[in-house]
DNA sequence: AGCACGCCGACT
DNA sequence: GTCGGCGTGCTC
């Protein structure tokens, strides 16, 4: 059809998670919204319901017939996204392999910020003010004070004059207040000139810390340029950065500081204020509704703003980004392994590329990609040309890095069903002799990770998921930490119905505090996993009982592991090295590394200098002899050491960051419809120079809540398009509704 | 992703 | 005889 008005068709992305990689366009009559630019964000109907879509073309003509075409039902109430914005989308879709409509719906995310903003009730001094009523000293003080503002909600008022607001809901029931709807601007406050100014005000580094903050700064903010800030555990990288993010800020820019959300604590957020004496502004999962609408909508208008988030921050629709920092940038939680497979950090440094303007990736045991790219590797082509890789090899202040020993368990062996080592009980009993504290890392949840049946030898394992149940004595459960059933403890097996026949197999957390609290009866123990620590008040109450020394050991996950500040502990205590670094795992050894040389680097951060035990039963495998090297002169050549050493073994498989790897998984609940869904993927796999195509295998974990899961793996050279081959391989084939097809490029789950 | 349409089992 | 299970396919 043709019309008259040369912008009255709008086409626009629909939300539809539809066309790998590519953008689904429907056609509507611009409506309400004509004129609207490219980028708008407008509100359509598909099918029944209404959808906020993105304007990414205008024009007067369209294929369908007129009668098929629907007009906009609205624009939202925000400026449009800029191209840079769009250009991202795109291009993370491209990328991933995600529909367009997938990718949009995470920036789409918060609706609320997309509508005009909802009336309140405010409250006025009426016009004729009653006379006979009395006015209490609370009432007055209102009245004082609504004399000189304009109307305010009742929250408002009772927090400027310090009454309750049931006094205000009073005052209007008497007639003492008029009630009126009205819209409320953004009160919440963006950073102002003053805070700006604030922000550049000097900050004293050390010397080293100076030399590379100076080094990034000599780079310049104006174009893209990516710094990995390498610097050992306690280094103070942070303050570095921050001194990137205040000169960036101070120009009235927009900051994006990516953090682990389990990093975004307290603690953080403390060390920001100290050093700009505002609050950032946060993003992650449980940020209330009104603050999310109000940061995206701030985000959106370009206001000058500092926003630390997790990985969700970066699809906040930025208009006027100047920098990205990367904190932890090795953190697997970096990696959305779900529908929508990303990697924030990869993604980041494509924000970055974009928007033309630097990014500082910030660890203290950088990613291989990473070190690599930087051209921290010994190989024939250098690292990227925009790359700049900046060392800080010693502590801060006093703090020096912990002694490591290695407790070879072969030699060392605790008595059957015991964990601890008689080196690591003895060391436990001198650091509890000197009132300082300890931690004791287990990456094992629960009281036992095996459960079996002493008569018949059955394994309790899941019903839906392809694993064994875990006990849990604390919640008196076994639970699937897959899909996370679970049921009560029975002690009958259910296999062979013997009575008293199960045995825990292993030790868990819980076990391991059972074995502390029988050898030190008197010492105070905490359990630090997601089991015992839900809540931001139960990590409150967790780190207050640490602080005041109420907790001399602490028990502790890979939560432990991340972020916390422990001033009084000096011994780490790894009770099982070997555990993660078995399987045919990718990054098995690299994740290994980066989680003991964290979890070691808890000790020792204050005066006290800080040592770790680690018990391993292979004490001569890279990983642990490099760990062992922590404390010498030069840390960094040790670990640069273990990361050649890994650099090389990638190469030369041409595994990534050398070569490219894609995971295709195919799921169905129905195996035999699944089986025959992949048979013909496979007769279509594709046949090309420099790829290979591994597969079909079930999938890491072969079955989740009763869905099988099947995997190709392509590997290919870093020069092929490996995105146009995985597309090309899924158009040959039709696959049935009920199998389902999830690209994952350069995933991390192996197993 | 939603949501309606559509074709087969246990109930007022 | 209907209510409702979720398989299939469409949404400008």
């Amino acid at each position: 059809m043709v019309v008259s008005d040369r912008q009255a068709v709008l086409k626009i992305a629909v939300p539809v998670p539809q066309q790998r990689g590519e953008v689904l366009i429907y056609d509507y009559l611009a409506g309400p919204a004509i004129g609207a630019p490219v980028g708008s964000i407008v509100q359509i109907p598909l099918g029944t319901r209404h959808v906020w879509g993105l304007v990414m073309d205008a024009s007067d003509t369209s294929q369908l017939a007129a009668e098929k075409l629907k007009p906009v039902v609205m624009l939202a109430d925000v400026p449009p996204l800029d191209a840079q914005t769009l250009k991202f989308l795109k291009q993370v879709s491209r990328w991933t392999l995600a529909p367009f409509g997938s990718v949009m719906r995470l920036l789409l995310n918060t609706p609320e910020a997309l509508l005009p903003p909802p009336e309140q009730p405010v409250f006025t001094l009426p016009e004729f003010p009653l006379a006979d009523v009395r006015l209490t000293p609370q009432r007055q003080r209102v009245c004082d004070f609504l004399k000189m503002v304009p109307p305010l909600s009742a929250t408002e008022i009772a927090r400027e004059t310090g009454v309750s607001s049931g006094v205000i809901t009073a005052m209007h029931k008497s007639g003492l207040l008029d009630k009126q709807m009205a819209v409320r601007g953004n009160r919440a406050p963006t950073l102002s000139p003053e805070q700006l100014k604030q922000a550049r005000k000097s900050f004293t580094l050390s010397d080293e810390q100076q030399q590379v903050a100076d080094a990034i700064a000599a780079k310049g903010d104006e174009q893209f340029s990516v710094h990995l800030l390498d610097g050992v555990t306690g280094s103070g990288k942070t303050e570095v950065y921050f001194d990137s993010v205040a000169r960036v800020a101070a120009t009235g820019r927009q900051v994006l500081i990516l953090l682990p959300e389990i990093a975004l604590t307290r603690a953080w957020q403390d060390r920001f204020e100290k050093r700009f004496g505002f609050r950032p502004a946060l993003w992650h999962s449980s940020v209330t509704n009104a603050k999310r609408r109000t940061l995206w909508r701030q985000v959106a208008e370009g206001q000058p703003l500092i926003v630390a988030g997790a990985r969700s921050a970066l699809f906040l629709p930025f208009s006027k980004l100047g920098l990205i920092i990367v904190d932890e940038e090795h953190d697997a939680s970096y990696k959305q392994e779900d529908m929508t497979a990303y990697q924030a950090r990869d993604m980041a440094l494509l924000r970055a590329k974009i928007s033309d303007i630097p990014i500082l990736l910030a660890s203290a045991t950088p990613s291989l990609e990473s070190w690599v790219n930087a051209g921290a590797a010994r190989q024939d082509e250098a690292g990227h040309k925009d790359w700049h890789q900046h060392i800080l090899s010693s502590r801060f202040g006093q703090a020096s890095l912990p002694e490591v020993k290695l407790v070879d368990m072969r030699l060392s062996r605790p008595p059957r069903g015991h964990w601890l080592s008689p080196d690591l009980q003895e060391a436990l009993k001198a650091t509890l002799e000197a009132g300082q504290q300890s931690l004791l890392f287990l990456n094992r949840r629960g009281y036992a990770p095996v459960t079996l049946c002493s008569s018949c030898g059955h394994r309790l394992a899941c019903h839906q998921c392809d694993s064994l149940l875990v006990t849990h004595r604390l919640a008196g459960r076994v639970q699937c930490h897959f899909c996370g059933i679970s049921q009560p403890l029975s002690q009958q097996c259910p296999a062979c119905e013997e009575a008293d026949s199960l045995r825990a197999v292993g030790p868990g957390v819980e076990r391991l505090e059972e074995e502390v609290r029988m050898l030190f009866p008197d010492a105070g123990i905490a359990i630090l996993s997601s089991d015992t620590v839900r809540s931001a008040s139960d990590a409150e109450a967790f780190f207050k009982a640490v602080e005041t020394g109420e907790t001399d050991i602490i028990i502790g996950t890979q939560m432990a592991a991340k972020g916390h500040d422990f001033p009084q502990l000096t011994l780490v205590g790894v009770v099982d090295a070997d555990l993660g670094i078995g399987g045919g795992d990718l990054r098995a050894a690299e994740r290994t590394y980066q989680l003991l040389w964290q979890v070691a680097g808890r000790s020792g951060r204050a005066k006290q200098k800080g040592r770790a035990l680690i018990q391993t039963f292979q004490p001569t495998h890279p990983v642990l002899d490099a760990l062992s090297k922590m404390h010498l002169d030069n840390p960094v050549a040790a670990r640069d050491q273990f990361m050649q050493a890994e650099a090389d073994a990638r190469q030369a498989a041409a595994m990534p960051p050398f070569g490219r790897l894609a995971a295709l998984i195919l799921s169905s609940r129905d195996l035999s419809l699944l089986e025959a869904a992949v048979e013909g993927l496979a007769a279509a796999c594709p046949a090309y120079h420099g790829v290979d195509v591994f597969g079909p295998a079930p999938a890491p974990l072969s079955r989740i809540r009763g869905a099988h899961r099947i995997r190709f793996l392509v590997r290919a050279e870093k020069t092929v398009a490996l995105q146009k081959i995985i597309t090309e391989w899924l158009d040959k084939v039709r696959l049935p509704g009920q199998v389902r097809v999830v690209c994952d490029i350069d995933p991390y789950s192996f197993l």
